[in-house]
DNA sequence: CTTGAAAGCAAGCAATTACTTGCATCAAAC
DNA sequence: GTTTGATGCAAGTAATTGCTTGCTTTCAAG
């Protein structure tokens, strides 16, 4: 290739970090992989340091937000679409995501970075279901950041998880609405808006212990 | 140290490994912390492919499995009980289980050992709850793999995701009780046994959407 | 056609790493 | 006291890796 951009070597970097991880992939491989001459990617980037930690960033970490709505309407057709986007996502990243975990020790300045996306999504599912519960739509006990943090980690759990040990796991098309409906089911939401609220489950289970 | 044990070294080996990955766990760093010289690795183990595979087997994945009433009593109870122990264990290893995952592209051979712990409490919890179902303890409909998923994968994720991001999850005490409330209250869990069973939420949610 | 910037290529360098070899040391068994 | 077996130590080897250097090729703008 006579003329090799800058996009097309960031994303062979990224590929080839996401499956060897950051002592694993070499410049030589990234290189081949990029269908490029090794001194380039010293030439464009200076060191093998900037080069991959701009792969990441930019290939991994900058995700886009999956938007969910302010004001809850449907609430469960709303959250199923939501969590399919987010473990879309994590399905697509898990590799990388993988290896930079694993790499926070070595590489602590890749934390922030590395903590936007999932931090955005949690205080957006936060937001929502409090949102539900301020409507009345839910248990008046439940707990946002429970539920959020519910939900998110079993998406990202089953994400991480499906390539070990799928048989242990919900079918991948049913992901996103077993999770959503059990942890709707979990805060005692109801379809009704403004319906007359029973004491939750959680709450019936909480006091008979 | 004139007679180093091959535990001390193996134990030596997987801190190593839990903190640097398998690459960056040199055989100068293992023997390093073991306090021992370098050769003597190699003449005990053979190869450091060798020394860190029993390490990683031994001291990572053949963890002791937290036990759980075959036929349930006081559920939450039994499984809060059940939920904490596993939850610390992951929480024990969580820096050693990164490495290991990230590591599952180059060394497909662990994988088996790796997914034997989670598959056994995969398992297990499946079982417990549906023993709860047929016990008629918590809503007809509920879905054991679902629910087990959730709870498992929600410990997981918290495990893995506390040193990222400790804000947007439940203060780490809470941890077991929330989400094992909030599974419950998923499935429709009362209680009392044998009592009569209302439509659970999850059955109203979907019912509605 | 000339020129200049960017890429390729071959070679190499210094550091690291897995692993080996040869020898000295030492402690306990006989 | 001597043997024996395991360890430490110093040195070294071959391969890998991040990075550099010097030179040639390419290709489009002027």
């Amino acid at each position: 290739m006579s003329h090799p951009t800058r996009d097309h070597i960031l994303d062979a970097a990224a590929k080839v970090f996401a499956e060897h991880g950051f002592r694993g992939a070499t410049t030589r491989l990234i290189a081949e992989a990029a269908d490029v001459n090794e001194v380039t990617l010293f030439r464009l980037f200076g060191s093998k340091d900037v080069l991959l930690g701009e792969a990441i960033r930019t290939r991994v970490y900058e995700r886009e937000v999956s938007p969910l709505p302010e004001t809850p309407g449907d609430a469960r057709a709303e959250l199923i679409a939501w969590a399919a986007a987010e473990y879309k996502q994590i399905v697509a990243h898990r590799a990388s995501i993988r290896q930079g975990m694993s790499e926070l020790n070595e590489r602590p300045e890749l934390r922030r970075c590395m903590a936007q996306g999932p931090l955005g999504g949690y205080a957006r599912l936060q937001r929502y279901i409090n949102a539900l519960m301020a409507a009345g739509r839910c248990a008046g006990d439940a707990d946002a950041v429970n539920a959020a943090a519910m939900l998110l980690g079993a998406l990202f759990a089953d994400a991480m998880g499906r390539d070990m040990m799928p048989e242990v796991l919900p079918p991948a098309k049913h992901v996103p609405h077993a999770y959503v409906d059990l942890m709707l089911a979990g805060i005692g939401y109801s379809a009704r808006p403004a319906a007359v609220r029973r004491r939750s489950a959680s709450a019936r289970a909480k006091r008979s212990a």
